[in-house]
DNA sequence: CCCATTTATAGTGGAGCCCATCATTAATCT
DNA sequence: AGATTAATGATGGGCTCCACTATAAATGGG
């Protein structure tokens, strides 16, 4: 109703001051106390007091002054994102990716596992173990220092963590992941959607950065869709949102199938018949055009209903957005009331574990730097 | 990025307090001082204080104690919804609904002025205004009382309050709506699409109350939607959030069409057909059926992508929802990869003008009951 | 090499706010 | 009428933030 209101004590007020203390030093990077002071609308006097709690928790840290300046040199102070962990998995059909990054989402290191779509269950979840601990391993980070962790992976995963319904990874329906996941680190474990990490990859850092409203596609063998609306990705009422992809009128899944299904110079892979198409193959180009069509029906029904200002095209096929997208704008100009801006994709193929990274930030960032329960100035 | 945060004074703090206790009051009706500490998480002294100060900004109110108790008695303390008065405005095809309303959103008083899909744009706004004043002088209220003004109509309603594109009401694309009312009236105007309006009123007031995650249908001659998501109606990036019934596939402008169209027992109007379909003549049940299945593929690619909790049903066909819900639900059912549930309006042709008051208290409070920007403890 | 200038740091006193506690007041019930 | 119950009113203490002033540590020109 009424936004956000529980009374507060001083202290609660304090912690307040420390959180916007906080807040100011990761936007600002390294601050001396004066700006410090200015961004976060207090007085000198207190953010020294406040800075000088956070130092001894372990929060903040001194840096060595910058010279060069012209008074008395400042001391700056900066957010040590260093303190703890996240962990970033992208479980693919053919891949595993592990990433492990500090507070702000820095990644420090990478691990990979080449995995199959037919793989058992077993084999696929050893494939995470083996990833995860190798990451932790080779960065020398203990289980413990990782503070929670996001995994991504294919279908409808519901708000528990568990895989509902898999089509791309044939052993993975009705695994429980987050479960999994749980007994294996010993900190809060969310599971998401992949399409709907990448979304949030792209609008953190890629092609959707600043941008508030925006429908993420998933273009390649398999399609996918998701959402990010005033900068949060939509989950829906039980985590199913994005999942146009089962219409019966769309089937973003076998949509790649018009690619290479009829005509005589149909290629025998995908990307074959868009290198044709940049040649300038007619058969190749029509089987383009068709692809996009059936795209654009699927994309325009999602602008319609939550009206982007970008649509971002990923996934394999957004390598070949030369050609994909001319057409696909075509298809969006003529179908929507306000028209989105369509682009590709600018994050490679880490982008699902780079956009599990972001949202373990996030989820960080709500739970320890909240007023309520955050641990921050006991 | 990290939760609301600028550092806080004192007084900051004091009004943060404040704010906690109207909201305990709003909440929580009548109460005595002991019970809005409670609510508040405050102590009895600063509760005390704090009710002293808005008693004299005028914003609460002692009451009659209320007698029967065992102990001395309470004095009982309410919030003044009394203080100020928001105007919701249903600006329609045959007609124009203005309705009076507190700060808590209780309507005083409703006016009413029929008009006609062929009117010019002056007539119509001529119509406003006379129910706006008629609405104004008839519960004895004088403009300056307004503090916010909603007004809802028919098609894609920009940011700014201008009616880009309207095809239910002739005259009307073009309109700067917003900028005609804020003429009339010294206070913030908005407009939205009418559908958002009703789709908010029924979670708030109607069948939807208490879900967060909602799609709202309206069925009629003319065709529209709405989604609410996390309880807040969802505009999307230019206001044009669900304009599916633009897209070529489903045109839930035209759908009604298939309800007359072919058959031997078609009838004259829609609600017949509904009506034999319930006595059950077979063309009127399958004419039903048909309808019911160009409506769910719109409301399946909808579903698919907000993943609601419930779809609702509201505009002229919702009367007949005990024929039209089952086969909806049918269809729903089939292509839905987590159901939702489906229900009738529960509201009346009021239905907008709630909406556009509950939608200017909801207004109201982020900008009132605001810790930066309310003027509540100067 | 010294001194003016610039900029940041440290310390003090004041004012505002919240809270715990205790004595007091005003009803009902026996 | 007295006991019981429950809310009111007032006092003092402890935090927190802030404005202000004096001090410290660099740079750059004469």
């Amino acid at each position: 109703m009424t936004p956000a209101v529980t009374g507060g004590d001083l202290q609660h007020l304090r912690r307040l001051n420390a959180l916007a203390v906080i807040a100011a030093l990761r936007e600002g990077g390294p601050l001396p106390l004066t700006q410090v002071a200015e961004r976060a609308e207090l007085a000198r006097a207190t953010v020294k007091e406040v800075v000088r709690e956070l130092t001894e928790q372990g929060w903040v840290a001194e840096m060595e002054p910058a010279g060069g300046a012209k008074g008395r040199p400042a001391r700056r102070y900066r957010f040590r994102a260093d303190r703890g962990r996240v962990l970033g998995l992208d479980i693919g059909a053919h891949k595993v990716l592990a990433a492990l990054a500090d507070l702000d989402g820095n990644v420090v290191h990478l691990a990979r596992e080449e995995v199959t779509p037919a793989m058992s269950r077993q084999e696929r979840l050893a494939a995470v173990d083996r990833a995860a601990s190798a990451c932790l391993a080779a960065s020398g980070t203990a289980p413990e220092q990782v503070w929670a962790a996001v995994a991504g992976s294919t279908g409808y995963i519901d708000l528990d963590g568990n895989v509902v319904l898999s089509r791309a990874i044939e052993d993975w329906s009705g695994v429980p992941l987050a479960a999994h996941l749980g007994d294996l680190l010993p900190c809060p474990v969310l599971v998401e959607n992949d399409s709907r990490l990448a979304a949030l990859a792209e609008c953190r850092r890629g092609a959707a950065r600043g941008v508030r409203n925006m429908v993420f596609l998933h273009l390649g063998r398999r399609g996918g869709a998701a959402i990010v609306l005033d900068g949060v990705p939509l989950r829906g009422g039980g985590g199913a949102a994005g999942e146009i992809g089962v219409h019966p009128l769309f089937r973003l899944g076998g949509a790649s199938e018009v690619l290479r299904s009829p005509g005589p110079g149909s290629a025998a892979d995908d990307g074959a018949v868009f290198e044709a198409a940049r040649r300038g193959e007619p058969a190749a180009q029509a089987a383009v055009i068709r692809y996009a069509k059936v795209i654009g029906l699927a994309a325009a029904a999602m602008s319609l209903t939550v009206d982007p200002d970008l649509v971002v095209l990923g996934g394999g096929f957004s390598r070949s957005a030369d050609v994909l997208l001319p057409p696909l704008r075509a298809e969006l100009e003529a179908m929507c009331l306000r028209i989105p801006a369509v682009l590709a994709s600018t994050l490679g193929d880490e982008c699902v574990a780079v956009g599990a990274v972001c949202h373990a930030v996030e989820h960080l960032n709500t739970v320890l730097f909240n007023p309520e329960t955050g641990p921050v100035t006991v």
